[in-house]
DNA sequence: TGATACATACATTCGCGTATGTATGTAAGA
DNA sequence: TCTTACATACATACGCGAATGTATGTATCA
């Protein structure tokens, strides 16, 4: 064996990286041992160390490779026009992220590999400044959308916009542990309008919702 | 050194399960060793091995000696009077959950070991099968719970009982998970029966609630 | 005096990182 | 265009530390 093309080099190292998550979601990254990976994408250890410094880098580029929620939370924002329903758009983003976690098996595997699949020490590790970096920002996004609506009276009168906030964000990630931790017994593929609705309905006065679907064509 | 007194035996023991507790969560499971927790303890690992198989056996005892959250349902369900306003027992035992992930540090330490500083392989791990066990019976008892409450006539028309039986889950894990995961993002000592009651609110018909708190007396 | 409750010492395994070998791709010079 | 020179893309081999498990020593309790 010998030196390859480019384009042969990069089908290695994504056979690496695949190898990587099939193998981390099955045993926890810890327990995977870079043989297991190599032996999986038919290579030896040494591909590995001249694709990538060690697991960790291995690991880091793993996550780099698929868009985390963060993105998708990016690009709904993107579609706001400030001043213009804010209680619709909170409607479609949780929608749009219930619909990839139920439909996106790659994104599923990843995010159960960093969530389940990973003992995250304190600082440092790959995974954890990722995982907090991305609680913060959504707990931003979902608060200044909260704000918003507050501003437009709809929140209920009982609530804080923390707390609101909070609401949504504890069933979000519910949703993600709930389905990526108990793929048997918590279902995924459902009618997640009703739910949805009933969630936004118990925070907010949601009479002025008007269920057009149009705006989540892409 | 030599034989310690039945008592002392057990003491040994204790500061073993003690300091197991406070290097896993800060480590993790598998990247802490027995060196360490014995070191911590003041014992060499013969100490360890004499009291459990090996580490596995540790994390099993060691979860083994705090009740989870399981243990708290029960407790709840056996003052039901079946029949009885479900709907507030359904609140208390929410609320009751939710102030023991606040209050009870042990438990704190415990679940976040268990949920986010174990990577838990397929079966056969010791923390996998409780975790599953523990969510299917949760799941099993609110999913009662709902069925009681939909023959009152209290479920809003748009939902089915598994549908609001899943939201109630997500919102349960998804606040473990916030609180463990990012204590400083999150807040858990806060005002949760109004939180609470908005869930609750946007799922069922809660005008029947009486906010007596007399039951949750102890 | 025997079983207990450890400490100590030792053998073994496992995975990591690195050093090195090697065959091929590739660009430049003649 | 053929060859030279080098970089690339791995495979192989080795040394190392860390952690595990076990075997044995030993002092004390009962």
């Amino acid at each position: 064996m010998a030196r390859k093309t480019k384009s042969e080099s990069a089908q290695t190292r994504e056979r690496i990286l695949d190898a990587a998550e099939v193998e981390m979601e099955a045993r926890g990254v810890s327990q995977t041992s870079l043989e297991r990976i190599a032996k999986r994408a038919a290579v030896t250890r040494g591909a590995i160390y001249w694709h990538f410094a060690d697991k960790s880098a291995l690991l880091q580029a793993m996550i780099s490779r698929t868009a985390l929620p963060l993105r998708d939370l990016r690009q709904c924002l993107s579609q706001h026009i400030p001043g213009d329903e804010p209680l619709r758009l909170l409607r479609e983003m949780l929608l749009h992220g219930l619909h990839r976690l139920a439909g996106d098996q790659k994104h599923r595997r990843v995010c159960h590999i960093i969530l389940h699949r990973c003992e995250i020490t304190a600082q440092g590790h790959p995974a954890e400044a990722l995982l907090s970096a991305m609680f913060e920002e959504s707990r931003e996004v979902l608060l200044s959308l909260c704000r918003e609506i507050e501003r437009l009276g709809q929140l209920r009168s009982e609530l804080t916009v923390d707390a609101a906030t909070d609401v949504l964000m504890a069933f979000l990630c519910g949703n993600y542990e709930c389905t990526l931790r108990h793929p048997g017994l918590y279902e995924v593929d459902r009618d997640w309008d009703a739910i949805v609705d009933s969630v936004l309905f118990g925070l907010f006065d949601t009479t002025v919702i008007t269920p057009c679907s149009d705006l989540a064509a892409d």
